[in-house]
DNA sequence: AGCCGTTGTTGAACAGGCGTCAATAGCGTT
DNA sequence: AACGCTATTGACGCCTGTTCAACAACGGCT
């Protein structure tokens, strides 16, 4: 506890570290810095200030900052979608509720870094958008497997192409209306608010 | 005929134009760039460039290249706003369905200024994103206007700060579906879609 | 017509952030 | 203890936003 690499943000001294420690701990870095600022607000200077190590050593480890910026929202969508674990049983709709709970509750918990990742998401960066759009379709993928096919079919929910065009708008209001229910609720409960955007999925969806 | 202004993107002879004249030429050459490109690809160096001027005269009309930014989006939705312009009668559901078309159109024929459009709002920008959000809400409560709101209850549908909520969150996922629609209709007519989308805004509001 | 003041306009200089590279110094090996 | 590998540094170049003193176009005044 005394030698603590922790205490060494001012001192000039030189810590050499294995590449997959430095680079893991860069990431760490990221994704936690992402949850107070904005993606191009982590800049070279902040990192390395952050981090303990000059300018340059970013370079050993990413093309570019572009390139870390990726890899941090890559690693922010992993953490989202592992976080964000399945449950258990009980019918479609009510196995829908549930899972749109435990995301909900995560993005309570979670808010600033959430909105971050979303704002990054839609940012101009082409990677960074299909990184995140493709993490989206995992969720949804997820909950129709929880569900299962049979048991959504009996909702009128069958797999098609427009049924995944119309599932991720849904994504995409279940998105914003959590985002901005999180903040101000308007009046409306937790259960309420699942059951609503747990019944849009098929009222959007179904012929 | 033989002194058009156009002629001199290349000659550095200076013009001189009256302030209005001038902030109007670079917002609408702003707008029309936005079509092209991402607003942080909009460098001072490109502004310049395209209208003929020195960089640093940008800054006798916008107190920062941020702020021009800004200008530039909120004439964007300004347009966004006038294009899509009301229509008339019909049951409020179908109403409702041919307002979705107008904005069905506007976006498959401005597609490209339209998406740059849509990422420039979910950016990092507060007040960009103020700006949309805003327009939002704006193009929402018109449709709310013209199907009026005897009309909007037999359906279902009564303001409230929960409606609002929801409503916010059915034009996030219209704004998403008919993007990706535009660009594959995944074998949905467009009728299909307006009849979708249109149903989905009760069955997400009605309690 | 010609001077003159106002002010739209320029371009050089400055600041700050990204990316490069030769030099430096930990750390394992012998 | 010397050596080699390579993680690490820090100064440098470049590009982009921003400032500012000087310049010049245009309308008004004589």
């Amino acid at each position: 506890m005394f030698s603590n690499l922790a205490h060494m943000t001012t001192s000039s001294s030189r810590v050499r570290m294995s590449p997959e420690s430095r680079r893991e701990q860069l990431l760490e870095l990221g994704t936690r810095l992402l949850a107070t600022r904005t993606l191009d607000e982590i800049s070279i200077e902040l990192l390395a200030e952050e981090a303990g190590i000059s300018r340059g050593l970013l370079y050993h480890y990413f093309h570019s900052l572009q390139e870390f910026h990726v890899a941090v929202v890559r690693r922010a969508v992993e953490d989202l979608y592992a976080i964000t674990a399945p449950r258990d049983v009980g019918d479609p709709l009510e196995q829908l509720s549930v899972s749109l709970g435990a995301y909900v509750d995560f993005v309570s918990e979670n808010y600033t870094g959430y909105v971050s990742l979303v704002r990054a998401a839609s940012g101009s960066n082409e990677e960074i958008r299909k990184i995140y759009q493709d993490a989206r379709r995992a969720l949804t993928d997820r909950i129709f497997d929880i569900a299962g096919a049979e048991e959504l079919a009996t909702v009128g929910v069958v797999d098609s192409p427009a049924t995944r065009l119309l599932t991720d708008g849904w994504a995409a209001m279940v998105e914003d209306v959590v985002m901005a229910w999180v903040t101000d609720p308007h009046g409306l409960s937790r259960e309420e608010l699942l059951n609503r955007l747990a019944r849009a999925l098929p009222a959007v969806v179904v012929a």
